[in-house]
DNA sequence: GTGAACATGTAAACAGTTACATGATTCT
DNA sequence: AGAATCATGTAACTGTTTACATGTTCAC
């Protein structure tokens, strides 16, 4: 479990309410991390118990609480960094339907593999605007800085290798269709 | 949960016994889809209930049950490939380790990250290998062949991406932690 | 006959998703 | 005053992982 880890380094870089920790999974965060709302709030639930952060003694007493690092989550995290991991394991939808497909036939996935690509397309694009917005002034001397550039250049690259499979993909799929090689799906 | 078009998916290629079939998925299923083999033997077992699958009448009387599928099955994964799927999330731990340790200093993960360049090479060896063994002579014709040779590749591509970004990080970092930008982390 | 690989399973713990519910603040 | 967004939460369910447990087959 690294929730709990995600969120201790998503504070550390700036203390945030829980809307605001989810949000950001729509953003920096999100192109590795997602959780939704209700995750956040059950884990920071339990941080607090744990002492790993606190609640800002905020002037502005609304509803929302801004929550804080304490040295006991530092710790916490330095120690998840010790650890070792293998890499993360690819669980992909759209790849177990190709296969399926490729057993029962038909051409029944040209429209959902073309929505993909425009997805992809779409995601890639709102990358490279935050690399240019963030990133553009040549190579930056803070390493903070630019640990955060290499995981966007990661994102990017990785929507760019979609892109350009599944732009050859397609049309090879369609060709195969024109061809008589059509094979219906049939078990009646 | 598409776990059980996964293995509908796998048995059509070929029927197998539960063992053989979590086997698979460390090679050809491996790519995109991993599972335990409790998993796949609590999942078999729902399908047989829903008359997905059967067992093969074997003479063979051991101990193993080999499974197939049936009309209903093939319905089902029929279905499930008519719906449609946003492309799959991503999860990396590495990348919040490398987040973390941005904000923290130090340059705790250098060997973490070797180890994940060296995993990395090894699986692109090992799929280089499989599509050396299965995939050599010329375009593949058969349209079941394509496809799979395109799911290798996308494989194949992806582990090239990973090699190409920690090559390129690993001896920038390296070389930050020569200038005197070293950060330790401190929190005592 | 012993060890490795084959083969199947139960139970508990943990993580993630979905549905539901509420109320505050801000903008028009 | 009404809508959109901000903000937090509970409960039930589904999916995944880990630990434990057991017995078979085959090769040496």
């Amino acid at each position: 479990m690294s929730l709990a880890h995600v969120l201790l380094t998503s504070l550390l870089e700036k203390p945030s309410t829980g809307f605001e920790l989810a949000r950001r999974f729509d953003h920096s965060m999100g192109y590795f991390w997602q959780a939704s709302h209700q995750q956040i709030y059950r884990e920071l639930k339990q941080m607090l118990k744990k002492d790993w952060i606190s609640i800002t003694p905020d002037i502005t007493s609304t509803r929302s609480k801004t929550y804080q690092v304490e040295q006991l989550g530092r710790i916490a995290l330095t120690e998840w960094l010790s650890q070792h991991s293998a890499p993360a394991q690819v669980r992909d939808d759209l790849m177990v339907r190709l296969r399926a497909e490729a057993q029962l036939g038909g051409n029944q996935l040209l429209q959902e593999l073309e929505q993909h690509l425009n997805i992809h397309r779409q995601t890639l694009n709102i990358y490279q605007q935050i690399f240019a917005k963030d990133f553009t002034r040549a190579a930056p001397k803070q390493r903070t800085l630019f640990i955060h550039r290499m995981i966007l250049e990661l994102g990017i690259q990785m929507e760019q290798t979609w892109i350009d499979w599944l732009e050859n993909l397609i049309p090879q799929l369609k060709s195969f269709s024109l061809e008589n090689n059509v094979t219906k799906p049939e078990f009646f």
